[in-house]
DNA sequence: TTAATTTGTAACAAAATTGTAACATTTGAA
DNA sequence: TTCAAATGTTACAATTTTGTTACAAATTAA
């Protein structure tokens, strides 16, 4: 068993249980306190699957779930719910809300884990585009779209192809000439100034206004994401 | 999916809830609240599966299930069993008295779902038939026929199977290639600009007005769903 | 059989993409 | 600072890709 497992819960002494058994059991873990700092950290993490619990200090579990949901590089990530016994009449709204699944408090640790396996068992494998993602740009591969924070950019083929490129080794600087190797067609001949050209269209493209440019020159090297 | 479900649970809650759900996934759904109400209607319905409470207010689910097989027109009737948290140990009664599957309060609806397909698929292959959806468009693999939003769509055999080759993974990006060797019958040779045309024939039958654009084309990579 | 429908292709129209040249601006070494 | 090299920017024509239509051949239904 392997992946990335995310937790968001406010009681430290089951997150310590749970991601210790976890880890113990192949799994990388990370874990939030509260629903604000796990909505963030979520994003760096980029897990797997979620572990929320229904009632935290500041959002309710639901509402971490439906703002999820609405990230379009989430949209499929497998939740499984935490509730405390007692608060099942509210499951109706969490099952709307896009729960995979529920636990109810007190679990074990193996029924926690039978639940962890089925739910991504389940989490179909087409339905997972392989996506490749830097920082707020996620570009997906299957849908042959690219989205920053939600917000789709239209691309042409080639801009596609060059981000695609970067986004497989992001900070790393590619000279032009690797650049030309890798995402024209072989045995085409093309100005390697061409690709300052297509640079350009990237960047207009990708660069929305008050984010911050994601295309990094490096003088006499070539270009790299940043 | 179609076919009639009846829910005997006393909880309204999770009636409505789990009402609502499948009448969206396209069943036709009744329900008591009880167990004497229950066998009535159940006889007026004529449902193709029923969901049972383990515990109702009058009689419980085993009786319920018991009374049930002794009817000829229910002896093959597939029934759910909605138990508990608690009542664990008492399963081996109920598959004695001739459940099919069983699910443990509180449950997903996928998981719900997940089970009904199951069941209803051993019980009786003819009446399941697999539909196709995204957004609102519905193809019906058993009867060949499509549908926007219960308007129905007429369709020649290819557009048939194109609209089916899509559907199996909408919003994925196929090539001509692609579309050639899943949607033309073997080793026929056709040009890749043929798919052009009968997408345009698709499109032309599929897009009814006031609709949105339903095929995306992806300037050299093909065509999906969108 | 005849009539209707479906299918593949060619031909042209429309639209989007691409490469390059020409000029502007920036950078960093001397 | 000065200047040459590197990069940014723009416009545009050529090319590629896709949309659309018409039509004859093939298939199916009546």
């Amino acid at each position: 068993m392997n992946g990335k497992i995310f937790i968001i819960e406010d009681e430290p002494s089951i997150i310590q249980l749970v991601q210790h058994n976890l880890e113990k059991n192949g799994f990388i873990v990370s874990s939030s306190l509260n629903g604000n700092d796990g909505l963030k950290e979520l994003k760096k993490f980029q897990p797997d699957l979620l572990l929320l619990d229904w009632m935290l200090p500041d959002l309710s579990g639901i509402e971490i779930c439906k703002n999820i949901r609405k990230d379009n590089s989430f949209k499929n990530l497998p939740v499984i719910m935490l509730t405390a016994k007692g608060e099942e009449e509210d499951k109706i709204k969490g099952l709307d809300s896009g729960v995979d699944d529920y636990l109810t408090k007190p679990f074990s640790f193996n029924e926690l884990m039978a639940r962890i396996k089925a739910v991504l068992r389940r989490s179909n494998p087409n339905t997972v585009s392989d996506n490749l993602k830097f920082d707020d740009l996620m570009l997906d591969r299957i849908e042959k779209r690219v989205f920053r924070d939600d917000q789709e950019i239209k691309l042409g083929p080639t801009e596609f192809r060059l981000l695609e490129f970067f986004l497989t080794n992001p900070k790393r600087v590619y000279s032009r000439d690797q650049i030309l190797e890798s995402v024209w067609p072989n045995n085409v001949n093309v100005e390697s100034r061409t690709i300052d050209v297509h640079i350009r269209r990237l960047r207009q493209s990708v660069n929305l206004k008050n984010k911050k440019e994601l295309i990094r020159t490096v003088r006499s090297s070539g270009y790299s994401l940043i």
